[in-house]
This record gives C-alpha cells, sequence and structure tokens, in this order.
DNA sequence: GATAGATTTTGAATCATTCTAAACACCAAC
DNA sequence: GTTGGTGTTTAGAATGATTCAAAATCTATC
C-alpha cells in the first residue's frame, strides 16, 4: 500500500535532509512516503500505523523524530486544532487548513497572494511577521467527497 | 491588584452565564476580574497565580472549570500556539493574534470586515464556516511597548 | 432546617509528547 | 579488518497540561 518514493521525491527528501548535514535513512524514507501518500493530514499515531504496515519494527520513537526532523528542515507542516494531537501535512504550497468539525477531516485551502498581502496590510508598524496560520471551522455540505488523496 | 468588576462588567458575566442556566459565583468572578484586569493572554497556571491573590483557598481545577464556563458561554476565547499551554483571551471583537516568537508575548490584531469577507471568499463551495481563526508569528520592533494593558 | 442541584475542592488518571540511555549503522582512519 | 566517531533508532521512563471522580460545600427552595 505505501509505494516508495519517485525519484524527485527522494531527491527533495535528501536536498531538504541535506542542508542540517542529516542523511536519507528507510525510516524516513518510509515516513515522508506515508505523509504523500495519503494527503489526509496524519497524527503521528496514525503515520505510525500506516508505516508499520511496510517497517514492522519500527518505533513510535523514530516516527516522533523523523517528523521533527522534516519539520525543523521545512519538508513538511505541523498542524494544530486546539490541543488535539499534532498532524502533519507535506503540502508546502501557501495554503489554510479548513476542520470539518463533524468528520474531524482536515482539508487544504489554497491560499492566493493577495491574501496574504491583505492579511500582512492589517498589522500596525513595528510587527514584523515570519509567518501566517489561518484555520477555517466548519462543516462541508455533501459537494463530492472534497478528496484528501 | 485585582479590582473587582464593575457594573456593566459583573453585568455581562452575570447575562452570560445565566443562558445556560449558570450562576455567577465569587470564583467565577474572580477569574473573570483577572482577564479583565490583565488582558496579556495568560495560562491557567497564570490565571490561577493571579486569582489565588485575592482568592488564597482557590483550586486550580476551579481556574479549569471557570475557565471552560465563560468558553462555553462565549464570554472568553481561548488562544492556542502550538502545543504550548492554552491561553485565554477575554476580546470579543474579532482579532487576529500576533506571537511574538522572542518574547512569547501575544498581541492582538483588530480585523477588519473586509478581511474576513476577503478569507471566505477563498473557500470552494460546499465549505461552510462557523470561526476563522487566525495567528500571526513573529517579531516586534521596539516600537513601543505594544501594549497588553 | 431538610433536600436537591450546582459548584468547588483534592487528588488521581490520562495521554501526547519529550527525554534518557543503550544498541545500531555507517564511514573513514589506522 | 579493527577502531573511533557521529548520527540514528529503539524501548522505556518521565513530563506536564488537562481531565476525571468523588467527596465536601453552597444555595435556593419546600
Ligand atoms: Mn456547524
Ligand atoms: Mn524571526
Ligand atoms: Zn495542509
Ligand atoms: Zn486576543
Amino acid at each position: 500500500m505505501i509505494q516508495n518514493l519517485s525519484e524527485h521525491q527522494r531527491e527533495q527528501l535528501q536536498e531538504a535532509l541535506a542542508h542540517g548535514g542529516q542523511k536519507v535513512t528507510p525510516q524516513r524514507e518510509i515516513v515522508y512516503s506515508v505523509l504523500l501518500a495519503k494527503r489526509d493530514h496524519p497524527t503521528v499515531d496514525e503515520v505510525f500505523n500506516r508505516a508499520r504496515e511496510s517497517m514492522p519494527g519500527l518505533s513510535l520513537a523514530t516516527v516522533y523524530n523523523c517528523l521533527e526532523t522534516f519539520v525543523g528542515c521545512g519538508l513538511v507542516r505541523q498542524v494544530n486544532h486546539e490541543r488535539e494531537s499534532t498532524r502533519y501535512c507535506p503540502n508546502l504550497a501557501p495554503h489554510a487548513h479548513f476542520r470539518d468539525e463533524s468528520t474531524g477531516r482536515v482539508h487544504d485551502i489554497e491560499l492566493p497572494e493577495h491574501v496574504l498581502s491583505t492579511l500582512r496590510s492589517i498589522l500596525p508598524n513595528g510587527f514584523e511577521t515570519d509567518s501566517i496560520e489561518i484555520s477555517f471551522h466548519g462543516h462541508t455540505k455533501n459537494s463530492r467527497n472534497h478528496n484528501s488523496n
């Protein structure tokens, strides 16, 4: 079920890790491929369970380590909703998250540049932004699946 | 240090609680007044410590209870930053939060209606929003205090 | 002033995450 | 091919914010 990384994806992983003097390992490959395979913003436990199917000896601590590493090198984003378990997202394009209260599912919402600049424009002088996080809460009305890959 | 509630504030509290058939208690009054007295988005522990100054017997569980009650009746908002302790905010106007990475402080950023509608406009069909949360991360450049009351 | 319902209190339980220390893997130098 | 160094993985313990459970306290009403 968890196919290997494509040429391109492996390169991206290798490249991202290289910056911190870190290496591609079998565990990191699997964890990354789990994130790419089903972009439904899984929790650590979900990643762990999916990854274990291809690598039974994998430990939970390693999944935490890998994900932290990926976040550190900018390959992956953390997604938090209140104090629920952290979820992980490999979508590097600027996007917001929509959390469906009835299903608990998290959807990516593309974020056009003009929205970002509108947002930056409301900051008073002296506030320098590194990043902006936007999350919608609500529910989705039928409207076909809203695919999470 | 923690002055009592004004007429108006007490009424607001009483009114908000009444909807759920709940009553004003000395503990709830103190906890609410702590939030109003210093709008720096305190954590539960910070609220607890401040409140204890006026009511030494107050328990931590009660602070959790009061805050949960307030959130439930819409008097107060929770503010989360990643998985840090939840903070509490009595500002009911639509606003975003700016988290200063160097000081850890959280500032309110007024949110004009046109920004909210711009944001709503990027949602694909079928996504019905109940609420939108926006948080900026960055640092503040001198520019006088950025008062947190 | 007894009874019921809400609230508060204490202390224990939960549970995601982090930490620690021991095993491993890899590679380059000897 | 052994050794030393460095980064990685692993299992299990520790942490810490939050939640829970149950007893004690209050308050309003009969
Ligand atoms: Mn709804
Ligand atoms: Mn910065
Ligand atoms: Zn995402
Ligand atoms: Zn606020």
